[in-house]
RNA sequence: GGGCGAAUAGCUCAGCGGUUCAGAGCGCCUGCCUUACACGCAGGAUGUCGGGGGUUCGAAUCCCUCUUCGCCCA
């Protein structure tokens, strides 16, 4: 731990054998504390591999609880991962394939055993990844939705749901994925808006006396229509109420009904329905007694139900035929296009078929209210705030869940039918049935599984051990951060708050902090099939997780999105990795000029730094790291982590490493006095930076913090106290007189910029007197002045200078800075230079006059602000004056 | 069709309910390998803060409207 540091940053030299470290050490696991913090990590898929949206998504979970810990709490962040039913199966499904194979060739039991096999072998590859980012997970803790302890809550949950009577069994109208053959819940049909048509079809009366045009966007349909539907107060069709239709291409004699819920603005105001593959036809089609024909098979062809020469046609193919037929009977009375949502299966992107299917459903509406009263009430807060009216918008409008899947990898359904006629009893069991429990006949247990948002649902508490009573469930529930991608608010979120009520009778989560979207630099969701994604391990390769985590998080402003380049790494993670680098060499530069013990800035020791021994700069720094402190904790605290994280970036480099230890490089390097209290300083300064910024960087903070001088071998930046602020080390007047030195500092290096001095050569230079801070900064601050702007002979006098041949500038509080240059100088240039200057002035001070002549604002503006630009005014005066005095010493034209 | 969000330097974004707020990072230009860092140092350029209207002494900042883009829900 003691070898010389590299000039550059080598982040692979160090975090993997450091993050080995902090697990050994257990500093991942809580300790025991009173004050729990506790966050549940969204399970990745079993199948998933590290993208940037996780490495997004943990480095902001990471942040907050290594944040937490610091502070005290007792942190525990639990990992685990889905078994994401539709997704691992179809990964599987694919797998077979390439052998020649369906699931249906290796049976239910053989399939689910070589899914079982899949994922012992890939399941947890993304936990190893996930490590790489230095997440400080408890590992000790990960679950799994499927393990056995999980399986068990998830069949407790059913079992109550079902003795509530939330749970049923019904034929309704569900979401089809006619690909993955299994229904879907409301959310798992994504709707994409898609250029369509819409089709106006004739339908003639029976008795040949008329037609009624109907519009629709799925022509293929009609072969299962029962009626035609108007509504009833739609003067054009009233009189044909009660008539019958005589159906093209199927032959089949339909009513025409009237119904309330008919639209009578779309389309020609005449519906065709079709109850078997429309929820809205479905439920009029309920209220008026009529049929239901399914004219579909499971994979979206045309059915036994359809005429003969429709059947096993694909549902397009269909449409076309369907279409033509119309047409060429004359019956097609226009197309039109049409734009509109279409439902997509979430998992394979196919069209979704509305289909009449006997499905379970959780009836929620009883689980959404207290869900709702508790956002309500405030007891949730979502950041970003707009998030929670998404939120109270979809509890009020709840629809029931469609809960069961037609595929074999889940949770199975815990239902077991009596196999005999004459019990045909329904069984709901917590245990495995193998006999009917009223005739004790043989049983049959329920094909479908549970939707796999089922099981995650439980995650906040059954990853702890409910439905027992376990010791974690007392001390981590209710946890505190929720932190995923809005995508998954209603699929996710949402239900975890349900299930928390229902089953714990607390929210499981108060704060649910929904971030961005990582995006390429054309604003386009990263996708695998687009190629247009970024591979967190190789970013992290390149340039380490704390690059990657930084750029993350100090570019991520509150529910924005982050955008990041695939093609030019590089300039998407450099200030990262620049920032890490620098972090590093001011590390190296404060070890290496350690020489011995560093006094102590505070406590009651006989070495202690006194206050009076501090110099401007020591008190400059001291206050500005006050001043982080403050605003970093705050950032952290509010969850708007960029402005933390660029709190102590700025700290860092720019007054740290760009002014103090300029600064104080005389003094280190034994020149000047007081190198012993510059080094207490700066050891404590950095010391405080590293902490602070260790929630988002923490491989290169625990680094360096180790090094620090004084530092017990197993002590660990992760559990060192969180910075306090300090009343004590606020200190305006640093402030101000350290500020004017760099006022002072920037004017001469612009005018040494400006008429290309060489950097090697000393020049001269003279300030007018100025205020009190310049003239605070004058006495005490000459040296470090006079090292920073490589000036031989500094002088202060407001004497008019010898030599014309100068060039000056003007400091806010109107000093003036004068540099002889000789020769240098182009006397018309600078003439030209500073007559710009005055007029941009004149022109300042002439608004400035008009702001302050005008009796509005000064009676009604707050006398702090008037006087404020009063003083503004006579500030820009005097650098007038100061300007024109120096144009006519150099004798320019005016 | 309904609801919501965004539009600020070449790029990505801050600016958290009005009067030093016109900023940061990257990029760009100039000069420097100054014994921590060229993944660096110093200096510099760039924006009628999407258009229009309004409220106000004063508006990127509040209100209305239009345009463009994105998201959610029907």
């Amino acid at each position: 731990m003691t070898e010389p540091l590299a000039p550059q940053y080598d982040p692979k030299a160090i975090e993997t054998p450091l993050y080995t470290w902090w697990r050994d050490q257990g500093c991942f696991q809580p300790r025991g504390r009173p004050s729990p913090y506790v966050i549940m990590m969204p399970p990745p898929n079993v199948t998933a591999q590290l993208h940037m949206g996780h490495g997004l998504n943990l480095s902001v979970q990471d942040v907050l609880i290594r944040f937490e810990r610091m502070r005290g709490r007792d942190a525990l962040w639990v990992p685990g991962t889905d078994h994401a039913g539709i997704a691992t199966q179809n990964v599987v499904e694919k797998l077979l394939a390439k052998e020649g194979k369906t699931r249906f060739d290796l049976g239910r039991d053989a399939f689910v055993e070589r899914v079982r096999e899949f994922v012992a072998e890939t399941g947890t590859t993304i936990l190893e990844q996930i490590r790489s980012l230095g997440a400080s997970c408890d590992w000790d803790r990960t679950f799994y939705t499927f393990s056995d302890q999980l399986s068990r809550a998830v069949r407790e949950v059913f079992v109550a749901l079902h003795e509530k009577g939330l749970i049923y069994r019904g034929k309704y109208i569900i979401n089809w994925c006619p690909r993955c053959l299994t229904a879907l819940s409301n959310e798992e049909a994504e709707k994409e808006e898609t250029d369509g048509r819409i089709w106006r079809l004739r339908y003639p009366l029976a008795d040949g006396s008329g037609q009624i045009v109907v519009a629709t966007t799925r022509p293929e349909t009609m072969l299962g229509d029962t009626a035609v539907a108007v509504h009833p107060e739609d003067e054009r069709y009233r009189a044909l109420i009660g008539r019958m239709i005589k159906l093209p291409v199927v032959d089949r004699l339909v009513p025409i009904v009237a119904d309330a819920a008919v639209d009578k603005d779309f389309g020609t105001g005449a519906v065709k329905l079709t109850p078997a593959h429309d929820p809205l036809d479905f439920e009029i089609a309920r209220r008026h007694d009529l049929p239901a024909i399914d004219v579909m098979t499971p994979d979206a062809r045309m059915s036994d139900l359809a005429p003969e020469r429709f059947r096993g046609l694909d549902r397009f193919e269909a449409r076309k035929r369907v279409v033509a037929e119309f047409e060429a009977a004359g019956l097609l009375d226009r197309v039109e296009p049409h734009r509109h949502a279409v439902g997509h299966c979430y998992r394979c992107d196919t069209v979704v078929e509305p289909r009449l299917s006997d499905q379970w459903f959780v009836k929620m509406a009883p689980l959404a209210q207290p869900s709702l009263e508790a956002y309500r009430d405030g007891t949730l807060t979502f950041v970003p705030e707009r998030r929670g009216t998404e939120y109270g918008i979809w509890m009020e409008n709840i629809r029931d869940w469609c809960i069961s899947r037609q595929i074999w990898w889940g949770h199975r359904i815990p239902v077991w039918y009596c196999r005999e006629p004459a019990c045909g009893r329904t069984s709901v069991s917590r245990t495995d049935l193998t006999r009917c429990p009223g005739c004790g006949g043989p049983v049959d247990q329920d094909e479908d599984v549970l939707d796999t948002w089922f099981s995650s649902q439980l995650v906040p508490f059954s990853s702890l051990g409910w439905p027992d009573r376990t010791p974690d469930l007392g001390h981590f529930y209710p946890g505190h951060a929720l932190v995923t991608a809005p995508e998954i608010l209603f699929f996710w979120v949402a239900r975890m708050i349900m299930s928390g009520l229902e089953f714990m009778g607390q929210v499981p989560f108060t704060t649910i902090y929904l971030h961005g979207t990582v995006r390429d630099t054309q604003h386009r969701k990263m996708s695998k099939s687009l190629g247009n994604g970024i591979d967190p391990l190789d970013v992290v390769d390149r340039y380490g997780a704390d690059a990657l985590r930084y750029t993350v998080i100090g570019g991520l402003a509150v529910g924005t999105d982050v955008i990041l380049d695939p093609n030019d790494l590089e300039s998407s993670f450099s200030t990262g990795r620049n920032f890490a680098n620098k972090v590093w060499n001011v590390g190296r530069f404060i070890l290496s000029n350690l020489d011995g013990p560093v006094r102590p800035l505070a406590g009651d020791y006989p070495d202690v730094v006194h206050r009076n021994e501090l110099s401007v700069a020591d008190r400059w720094i001291i206050a500005r790291c006050e001043a982080t402190v403050r605003e970093a904790t705050e950032g952290y605290e509010r969850l708007r982590l960029n402005d933390a994280a660029n709190a102590v970036y700025r700290f860092i480099w720019n007054d740290l490493a760009d002014w103090y230890l300029e600064a104080i490089k005389p003094r280190l390097y034994g020149e000047q006095a007081g190198g012993d209290v510059a080094r207490a300083v700066a050891v404590q300064t950095f010391d405080v930076a590293l902490r602070l910024l260790h929630p988002v960087m923490p491989f290169i903070t625990e680094t360096l913090w180790k090094r620090m001088p004084g530092r017990h071998p197993d002590a660990t930046i992760m559990l060192a106290p969180w910075p306090r602020p300090d009343a004590r080390a606020e200190d305006p007047r640093a402030l101000a007189e350290f500020g004017a030195a760099q006022e002072i500092v920037g004017a001469i290096r612009s005018i040494r910029a400006e008429y290309n001095v060489q950097p090697g050569q000393s020049i001269r230079a003279n300030l007018g007197r100025g205020g009190p801070a310049v003239q605070a900064a004058i006495r005490q601050l000459k040296p470090t002045i006079q090292r920073l702007t490589k000036v031989s002979e500094l002088t202060a006098s407001d004497a008019p200078t010898d030599d014309g041949a100068s060039a000056t500038a003007v400091l806010a509080d109107g000093t003036s800075v004068t540099v002889p240059l000789g020769d240098l100088v182009d006397i018309a240039k600078e003439c030209a230079r500073l007559g710009g200057e005055v007029d941009r002035l004149r022109q300042a001070i002439g608004n400035q006059e008009k702001k302050l002549g005008n009796e509005q604002f000064v009676s009604r503006a707050p006398a702090d602000v008037v006087q404020r630009e009063r003083e503004k005014l006579a500030a820009w005066r005097d650098q007038v004056e100061v300007l024109t005095a120096k144009r006519a010493t150099l004798g320019c034209a005016s």
